[in-house]
DNA sequence: CAACGTAATTTTTAATTCATAATTAAGTCA
DNA sequence: TGACTTAATTATGAATTAAAAATTACGTTG
């Protein structure tokens, strides 16, 4: 009986826990557009519910960045500014370079192997020229590093951040020469991974996030000069 | 007119904004006791709002970790645990080298000469064993060094988690040993801002975080065996 | 004709109300 | 007497409603 209670309450979750999830996604995927305002009435009747649980809902995705709440004016979703981007990038690299320190410390030779699928998948995908597959399995591979870590705090910071990042994926200039250099960045990855090198793992996904900030920046400067 | 219309722009605030301020102060304060249910009507009494807007701010609360929302259930003011303290120190550390690293590249002579009279200041709080005006005091210092980073997302980041830490701060084991030490790592501290060494100041800063965490734990361990 | 001010409409914000879930207390049965 | 069940009370969660603020449109005046 106390178990029937309790498989009930996993699944149970509260509305605003999941319109903030709900919310995210259509951020992310850009269907509600960047610089936009975030149309309540809409989407209260979309997702069937009243405005209070997703005001609420707004106010958490306000303290992560994806909108911004401008009082008596409403919510409007964020952009990805160039400024934001060099903001954001070099913290992620200081997260990413604790989790592959930690990670070297706590990960398991099983888990090893599982990091080793993903990259042969993810080198598979890049022959192949599936850029879709390629970025899906290379976050696998950065959040399987991230949870070797064991430290959720660190797993929370990151996530929030790659989410505000994640919008700006489809940005990333991904040249022919930007992504061999990033496959090779993955090839040391691995290995220092595998040889449970902490301060080399460390500097790589360091440098490896710069790469991407760069790239990033680079194409953002780029668009912005055809608009401006 | 314009102006006119701005400085009060300015100083309006939405109501759960104020609300997400107002709950922190009592949380660090403990003035809401850790581990205690969060009492939403006696606070709505208090601050004289309804429901509506105080919850909104405990959905913002439970994001950055300082309540947790049980679904029915009700908001629970999180304890500091050790557990927690083990994960979140490794995080600020990281974030706070950065800062570190990135303020040397960006402070400017004014800022470094504020942080040599707020070093002072604490220096003189300490001779005079002032617990809580060296704490005021050395809380500004870093918040000194985070500002000159000119990074607003790490300012954030770290505000966040330190925000989660202070609830601790009473708990900090300053023992005469310890409190030297933590002056010692201070001096070291000013010697490389002012010589904008990023690399030393970053791992003196990150090493400074490993010391508080130790305190600490030691601390919470000692009165987790008091009491259990 | 343009610019400023006023009024009306729309939108946001917060309070109230209603429904649902949890907890506690009381009563009954073993 | 103790444990379990059921009912009642309390509190949470979400919708609705009301009030406040902003934007827009219109009219008037210079």
């Amino acid at each position: 009986m106390a178990q029937t209670t309790n498989s009930q309450a996993i699944t149970r979750t509260s509305l605003h826990h999941e319109l903030v999830g709900r919310l995210q996604t259509l951020i992310i995927n850009a269907d509600l557009e960047p610089g936009s305002k975030v149309p309540e009435k809409l989407l209260c009747d979309q997702f069937g519910v009243s405005r209070t649980p997703l005001r609420e809902a707004l106010k958490v995705l306000a303290s992560d960045g994806l909108v911004r709440l401008e009082p008596n004016r409403g919510a409007w979703v964020t952009r990805v500014t160039i400024e934001e981007v060099e903001e954001v990038f070099p913290v992620l690299g200081a997260l990413e370079a604790l989790s592959g320190e930690l990670a070297c410390q706590n990960i398991t030779d099983a888990e090893i192997d599982a990091v080793r699928d993903l990259h042969a998948q993810m080198i598979q995908s890049y022959k192949e020229r599936d850029l879709d597959a390629y970025f899906s399995i290379n976050q696998k591979i950065h959040r399987a590093i991230l949870l070797a870590a064991r430290n959720g705090t660190l797993t929370s910071s990151c996530q929030a951040l790659s989410l505000r990042m994640q919008r700006a994926r489809y940005l990333a200039n991904m040249t022919q020469g930007r992504w061999q250099d990033a496959v090779q960045e993955h090839e040391r990855i691995l290995e220092f991974l595998i040889a449970r090198d902490g301060p080399n793992l460390a500097r790589t996904l360091m440098g490896h996030m710069n790469s991407k900030r760069l790239s990033v920046v680079r194409w953002l400067q780029s668009e912005g000069a055809m608009k401006g």
